[in-house]
DNA sequence: ACCACTCTGCTAGAAAAGTAGCACCGGAGT
DNA sequence: ACTCCGGTGCTACTTTTCTAGCAGAGTGGT
């Protein structure tokens, strides 16, 4: 049904979406700056057109400069790229996901946001209740 | 200081790779099928090929075939992957992460698996009281 | 022993990605 | 008005990716 498979971009074109969603917007020199082993401006422009002509990319002029920005919406690409490394690394759980989430050596959980997470799961509980009644 | 960057794969490359972290080892066959819009068998022999060169597969004989798997582990690759994905989708922050998976549309979740996860988070939470006290 | 089948090794070529370097344009400062 | 600067649009070129197809080797059935 639905594939996890994100749309197939080349290396540099992947890691400039990357910076465009990481940022929203961004000039083609912010891009650059944000690339890992940054290519030359040039190039990073030359691109920025190619992926505006496959559509996966738009931009609107700000002043002298083109300010870039992904054309579907950081939700959509979001939850793509969440499915498809569920899919991935845990096997289709989410909970195992999760689980290296928390565990993690991201240990930047306050218990602010802990205590957030739990009413979250408990929110969620309360949502799939009705699901489980098959197995 | 950690950079979020995964190894710069070519787009086919990534593909082979993400099969064989899900399968865990894979024939070349195997990874054919598993690929989106897959290419040749050929194809896909002569990447994995490149591939070992590069020191991202090793392949061990069984019989007439070879059996293909990653070099680096999977533990490994999916906290980096994890990683990039929190980095470049969630601002850094790990709770959007979690919070989007739970809500997402996976609702694979049952009951017995939140009850799992809220006591994943009470287990973070101890964990992270001690780290909080500086902020 | 022989044949059919499957798998690998290779080489060579087409296609796409990645790169650089110029020429042109518009605004800011003098 | 003129020049400098930072931006864009190209076009041409190199390198890597991606692909196909053929030749050889090993295995299993008859």
């Amino acid at each position: 049904m639905n594939s996890a498979t994100p749309i197939p971009l080349s290396r540099r074109e992947r890691q400039i979406m990357d910076v465009l969603f990481k940022h929203g917007k961004a000039t083609a020199a912010d891009i650059q700056a944000g690339m890992p082993d940054p290519p030359s401006y040039s190039a990073v422009r030359a691109m920025l057109r190619t992926l505006e002509e496959k559509g996966h990319v738009r931009h609107q002029v700000d002043g002298p400069r083109y300010v870039y920005s992904p054309t579907i919406a950081k939700e959509r690409a979001k939850r793509s790229a969440l499915r498809h490394m569920v899919e991935t690394f845990f096997d289709g759980s989410v909970e195992l996901a999760v689980a290296a989430l928390l565990d993690g050596g991201a240990r930047k959980l306050t218990s602010n946001e802990l205590e957030r997470l739990e009413s979250l799961v408990r929110g969620a509980s309360t949502n799939s209740v009705e699901e489980e009644k098959k197995s």
